[in-house]
DNA sequence: CTATCTGCAAACGTTTTGCATAACA
DNA sequence: TGTTATGCAAAACGTTTGCAGATAG
């Protein structure tokens, strides 16, 4: 998808983007874009950061997702899929379901909604942080 | 479930508890709990709500989700559900679909994670705001 | 009696906003 | 060239914390 309607392309949401789209499998906060485009010599403000993100999510570059008070976002070059957290470690696991997705869509549509969006986030202990745990 | 243990059944905790469980449809945020109680003349501070919350939580008599960065807490007597949300009117729809719920157990089982909880809100437009929608 | 809870206010982390300047199209 | 984006700093927002005094058990 290269076709930008609403908002222009500037040097930053160039770096934004192609910084998020470099590392498919990284769930960025806003904090994290800034810092990492920093360490790479890019000049930007956080809220340039935060107005970049919201820009490229509203033109449907990058999607987003919540957890633990914070927004990640991720490039919309990817198949749709939920998330599955290591409370203890923070690992992201990627999943999708079609079956839930589904069932989402008919839980909505029984009840007269028009489904817009879903916000899946499954939280556990990973492998690795299972083995050492007391009993 | 009326077993205390770690906690005591404090004057404003006992009426967070009543407030919530009055009203078994809403959803309470933090604010919209002190609100209610100041308005019935409890005297509360915020800190006290929040603290309430996080007690009472972690007792077991109340239960939370997050949507919209916010917070919300429900009685725990509830079944087991997850929610349905009017990004419009904010009316807020209640769901459990057992398939979904066994899903996503198989899903964090399948990557070798022990599920400790999930996050699922699913967000719409209801049927009283769908009519008069343009095309 | 004393560990726990309270209210207040200050601090927190994340996100948003106002404004003068810069730069894309 | 005019509209849109930027950087900065200040403010907003929901939430947490430190502390001195109050209270449950």
């Amino acid at each position: 998808m290269n076709i930008i309607l609403g908002m222009r392309m500037t040097a930053q949401r160039r770096a934004v983007l192609a910084l998020i789209e470099a590392e498919p499998k990284r769930h960025w906060s806003a904090e994290e874009v800034a810092e990492a485009l920093r360490a790479e010599g890019v000049r930007i403000g956080v809220a340039t950061v935060y107005r970049a993100l919201a820009a490229l999510e509203a033109e449907g570059h990058l999607v987003s997702v919540q957890w633990h008070g914070k927004r990640r976002y991720e490039s919309a070059q990817k198949a749709h899929h939920d998330h599955l957290v290591c409370e203890r470690c923070g690992r992201v696991e990627e999943f999708c379901d079609p079956a839930i997705e589904e069932k989402q869509e008919k839980a909505a549509r029984a009840r007269g909604f028009r489904l817009t969006g879903h916000q899946l986030v499954l939280f556990g202990i990973c492998a690795a942080c299972q083995e050492g745990e007391g009993a």
